[in-house]
RNA sequence: UGGGCCGUCGACUAAUGGUAGGUCAAGUGCCUUUGGAGCACUUUGUCUAGGUUCGAAUCCUAGCGGCCCAGCCA
């Protein structure tokens, strides 16, 4: 089998007449209709490289792309990297992967540190214009004088400060003429502001840190709120769409734009996504991968984008939940079953089936020649005709999946048991006649008798079986190593800690499970890296990165919907 | 209790003064060579109290509840 056997295919997503309504893309539809920006569409999308971007971004990704292409606009992607203490490159690198890899395209590619000369220049503007000082208060008094949520702050003694000191104490800040801490530009805006940011926001600190692209250039670099709006303005970006917890530095983002006279770029914010039972932290994500509680930001544990492709998601499934999902300035935390939900819809036209066994149990067919092998046709995708058919082995002695023979049924179980007949799929109907058990009385053989007529799965006689059941031929099946993944945390909801807690302290013990030996069907030896495949009656799997020819290793990406674990439960319940 | 934002089925999200709809989840049935998939059906909701209006989820007022802000992080 090879890899293109399962990307030949995507289901289509959702079409945009039947997306639903949202008040960003309201927004853009009304400064259209308006000429606010002469019927121009730009947005950007901006992370900071200090970590691997999740699934909380691919809604941001979503959007910025998303809406902008929707309208005829275009998107540019730009680093924030305004802070070189966290950022890296190979952060860059993997944002653009993952960009790349959720199917969208920038126009233009940016780094907010392009824009130190210019950011640089518009700080001496604002100098000169009164507007902004240097500040040499230590970081400890500026939050001192910043006053508290209900008391008004203080004014620096050094606000006052005269153009031309300030313009030498900045230049000689940009000189390397102090360390780091010694001062700050900030603007000079109020002190009374009921809105924290405006009380004279810092705009540079002195940070002699050398940064992945200016290297040495700077040892003073600008806060996030002096350089967004400005790269939005210089990129004459339309709508700037971001989180919600930035609606208060929009009057800031406003100010510097409206004092510098340039570009009109308007801020639009929007709600994050939150899934349940899942971390979506950057700062917590970056903890688990350091401390090795994970294999790496790609562990398939992982919110991560690089997580969830290695886990077996496409990027049309997370494409198609988020716009599912939806968008509002609400505070809401979505159910993962619902992301489930659109991997399982995607892959179940998409991927290929396979036979696989995960708890073997031997099964002996009693009547079956000794050394006849047969080759039986498999349908590869009953959901899709053109994905073919091919062949697998089959013999006396089967294995099947322990959960699917039970020496004592409980009520409404189909599956094998002694004297009950099922079909083995694709192969043919047997009924299990008696157990071989070990000295701790657990069945580990099933002895079995076979019809020749059912070959192929179908009684010429029209009886029927409650159960088909899946198996791999014994002598033929491939070991393999497969890794069960379940939520990494048992909290439903990890954004409402109590004071004292940490959300680490609901990470699962049993988050991942290997199962060492599983049977697989001959086919599935050398799966490449990468292919999805349904094992049937399991769930979606996919090849890992660490497969080897003959040995190959596959990640559950989702398991199927068990109906009959639901009814089980119920029973257990019931007792 | 300074400022900002927000309250619609269990979850997410529509309805833009005129029939509260969709998706997920849950449940029931049909179908089935995957207890999968599919199909059909069902349950459950406008935070509260007033007001405006022929008519309010929508507008107004007052409550109640939630989230965000006191980094030289973004």
């Amino acid at each position: 089998m090879n890899s293109s056997f399962t990307e030949a295919r995507t289901s289509e997503n959702i079409a945009p007449e039947s997306r639903p309504s949202n008040f960003l893309r309201e927004k853009i539809v009304e400064d259209l209709k308006t000429n606010k920006y002469q019927g121009r569409v730009r947005t950007r999308f901006p992370p900071e490289p200090n970590g691997y971007l999740h699934i909380g971004h691919a809604k941001a990704i979503c959007i910025d792309f998303g809406l902008a292409e929707e309208f005829g606009g275009k998107t540019n992607l730009r680093f924030d990297d305004t802070n070189p203490e966290k950022e890296d490159i190979e952060y860059v690198d993997a944002i653009m992967e993952d960009v790349k890899w959720l199917g969208f395209h920038w126009d233009g590619l940016y780094y907010t540190s392009d824009y130190f000369d210019q950011l640089y220049e518009w700080a001496i503007k604002l100098i000169k214009n009164g507007k902004a000082y240097v500040d040499d208060l230590s970081a400890e008094e500026i939050r001192k004088y910043r006053g508290t949520l209900t008391e008004p702050g203080k004014d620096s003694p050094y606000r006052n400060r005269s153009v031309e000191e300030n313009l030498n104490l900045f230049e000689r800040m940009r000189a390397g003429e102090f360390p780091d801490g010694s001062c700050v530009l900030r603007a000079r805006i109020d002190m009374a502001s009921p809105n924290l940011n405006m009380r004279d926001p810092v705009m540079y600190r002195i940070l002699h840190a050398e940064h992945h692209r200016t290297g040495n250039k700077w040892c003073i670099y600008p806060m996030y709120d002096y350089a967004h709006g400005q790269s939005d303005s210089v990129e004459k970006v339309t709508h700037s769409m971001c989180s919600l917890e930035f609606a208060d530095h929009q009057p800031l983002y406003n100010w510097f734009i409206e004092q510098l006279g340039i570009f009109p770029s308007q801020q639009i914010e929007f709600d994050r996504l939150n899934l349940t039972y899942t971390l979506m932290s950057k700062r917590k994500l970056r903890q688990l991968v350091e401390q090795g509680t994970v294999r790496g930001w790609d562990d398939p544990r992982m919110p991560t984008l690089s997580g969830l492709r290695r886990r077996g998601y496409t990027p049309e499934s997370v494409r198609n939940f988020v716009t599912a999902a939806g968008v509002s300035r609400t505070n809401g935390i979505v159910e993962l079953p619902m992301l489930e939900h659109f991997v399982r819809k995607d892959l179940n036209k998409r991927a290929p089936r396979v036979m696989a066994v995960l708890h073997p149990l031997k099964i002996v067919i009693d009547n079956y020649p000794e050394t006849e092998v047969e080759e039986m046709k498999a349908q590869n995708n009953p959901e899709d005709e053109s994905a073919g058919w091919r062949s697998v082995p089959f013999s006396r002695e089967l294995y099947i999946e322990q959960d699917d023979f039970r020496e004592v049924p409980p009520p409404k179980y189909f599956r094998l048991s002694p004297g009950r007949e099922v079909r083995l799929r694709y192969g043919y109907f047997i009924t299990a006649k008696g157990v071989v058990k070990n000295d701790q009385g657990e069945v580990i053989e099933v002895h079995c008798t076979y019809d020749p007529a059912t070959r192929g799965g179908n009684a010429p006689d029209g009886r029927k079986v409650k159960s088909t059941i899946h198996w791999v031929s014994a002598r033929q099946a491939v070991d393999g190593e497969v890794r069960i993944y379940e939520n990494l945390f048992t909290k439903e909801n990890l954004g409402d800690l109590k004071e004292r807690e940490d959300a680490l302290d609901y990470l699962n013990p049993k988050s991942l499970e290997v199962v060492a030996h599983a049977k697989l069907e001959p086919a599935l030896a050398n799966a490449i890296s990468g292919s999805r495949y349904q094992f049937e009656r399991l769930g979606y799997f996919c090849a890992d990165l660490d497969s080897k020819p003959g040995a190959p290793i596959f990640n559950r990406t989702v398991a199927l919907k068990d109906t009959w674990a639901k009814t089980e439960k119920k029973q257990a319940g019931k007792e």
